[in-house]
DNA sequence: TGTCTGTTTGACAACGTTGTCAACCCTAGT
DNA sequence: ACTAGGGTTGACAACGTTGTCAAACAGACA
């Protein structure tokens, strides 16, 4: 800027309200200014000017930060990007961090987002306690929670109803007259992991029920189909699975297929799962949206910063089940 | 960390020294500053820091940016990962953008990271002209490319041979007794996409083959599925497709599956689909590695920043073909 | 005891930008 | 011709941090 100055033969100030559409500079300044601005290439350095302008009015950095499990998980990349869209509207940023389900990855993580004064936060933790995030939170940095629930309420919460998506998976297996039904979750430490788990059990229970079979820390495809092959191969399988995660749905279809039981047992799937059209049966699942959930945790934090001072609440999706064929599979006649 | 000093009773010089781990700090003193920085909860400001030290040794804001088409397209996003990858283990972050492929969106995000003076960038861009990018690049921002080619080499290029992939997966299908195949492929302005139908012709020329069947502008499996059903109907249908993208393979599939053709028509896609375990018959595919694609090109930008003149160059990921059923499909005997 | 050395500490400038305010110029009104 | 007033311009401080350098101090040696 210093350069750009030298060359137009103004002072910096004048150069400064010129390449930020401040009023009262004579044209003829103006384009000796912008002239200059042209011939070397400047661009203003952001970083300075969010520095000083903290001071004054209330400027942010126009950054949000993003931490997730892993940004090449299509739930979370689709979420990524409602997040994005959020962002964009209101002139924003995202930058973006993949935890791994390290709790250390994920407050290396927030410590960095922090030390660079990103405006506010968006966490899908899987971990139960916050010490970390306490010291953002008592700084004022807003932070909204994604997918998973905080054991305190700390922040917002914008994800789906999980325990209300398995009650409605389990409840339809029983209504086709399923009553050997296996659960197949991600490792319950996770929130919604936690919550699946839970309103299967609920809805086995209030049937009369009883849950012999049910499978935790399936945490890929792989796992998830060697699981699956092991429930098939009991003396007593199950007539349904109730796969809580697109990952293990997708290893449960493999192994079915490989035992050429797919069109014999039924399966509901919580999260939609790609090529659904091209399998058959065709899947039956409990999709949620994630990129809605990302532009509504987007739409909290920007509403947040706008000033709103409400106490923080919850953002709660209901989602359906979409009957396409594998979850009506009624069980054999025995 | 004006108040972490007064707190502690020592200039903010020193307050610097320990967060910064600088030695010839008394043991007492770094003591009752650390206990100040935890009572107030300090986290220095990333920003200042850069700023200041971008004059005296060469920091930098430990930042890349990165401008894709869409965060949400698996493609993308695990190259994102990819990139990620390289940008932890040189201890910095990733910016984020989606530009869907609108050149002015492109643009806008370039500004933005260059504003917030990035390290470097990585685009997958679509557009033939850089004009934006020429500044930077005077500037000495180092820019890899990524998927696509810029029309002039002005930069390292991280992609996989498409045009060799695409002469693999023709000739394959010749090989296997077809001679007419259709050409399924994107809008040939993506230089990813016109090197595919280059690849294609080139075979179908070298084996004395007319090639009128080919489709461009196929941009969603919406439209690959209508076109697929189109080429089906005609008085002489494709005995085998090629379908040049993921998302038409998805939509190609879904028209055959339509009309029962599954099991007839042979079909070879560029790129992996997911579930491609599950669908029947297992589709052959030339799958690309995008994680390796994002790393690839993350290592190229951090040698750069380390000081690595060479000329720009390109790193050409050779594709394989993966034989699983569609692909290998016979034409009637006629 | 005086001086020299080395270690610890702090005052100050600077990074690139904008907010504040004073100085300047021009025009118009008396 | 002088002054008031408005519009244009620039000097300077400040944002939060670190580099530079000098001051202050302590210890060791003659």
């Amino acid at each position: 800027m210093r350069d750009v100055a030298q060359t137009a033969g103004v002072s910096i100030k004048t150069v400064s309200r010129v390449v930020n559409d401040e009023p009262g500079v004579t044209p003829a300044l103006e384009a000796r200014v912008r002239d200059a601005v042209e011939r070397l290439g400047y661009q203003p350095d952001d970083r300075a000017r969010y520095l000083r302008r903290t001071a004054g009015t209330s400027r942010r950095s126009a950054t949000i930060g993003f931490v997730q499990m892993d940004v090449a998980n299509p739930f979370f990349s689709a979420m990524f990007r409602g997040l994005e869209d959020a962002a964009k509207a209101n002139g924003s940023l995202v930058l973006a961090g993949s935890s791994d389900a390290d709790p250390v990855r994920q407050d290396e993580l927030i410590d960095t987002f922090v030390a660079r004064r990103v405006d506010g936060l968006v966490i899908a933790t899987r971990r139960g306690d916050l010490e970390t995030l306490d010291r953002e939170l008592r700084h004022g940095t807003p932070v909204v929670f994604v997918d998973q629930e905080p054991p305190a309420l700390v922040g917002d919460v914008v994800r789906t109803d999980h325990r209300g998506g398995a009650t409605i998976a389990t409840r339809h297996l029983i209504d086709h007259g399923h009553r050997r039904i296996a659960f197949l979750g991600d490792d319950p430490e996770l929130f919604s992991a936690a919550e699946r788990r839970a309103g299967f059990l609920d809805v086995m229970a209030a049937a009369g029920l009883r849950a012999p079979l049910v499978e935790t820390g399936v945490v890929d495809t792989a796992t998830a189909a060697a699981t699956t092959e092991r429930l098939l191969d009991l003396p007593e399988p199950p007539t349904a699975l109730f796969t809580a995660q697109n990952l293990i749905t997708v290893g449960a279809l493999i192994a079915l297929h490989r035992h050429g039981l797919a069109d014999r047992v039924a399966l509901v799937g919580f999260d939609e799962i790609d090529a659904a059209e091209l399998i058959h049966p065709r899947p039956t699942v409990i999709p949620q949206d994630p990129r809605r959930i990302g532009r509504l945790a987007g739409e909290r934090l920007f509403a947040r910063l706008a000033g709103d001072t409400d106490p923080p609440g919850r953002t709660i999706l209901e989602p359906q089940l979409i009957p396409r064929g594998s979850g009506e599979i009624r069980p054999p006649a025995t």
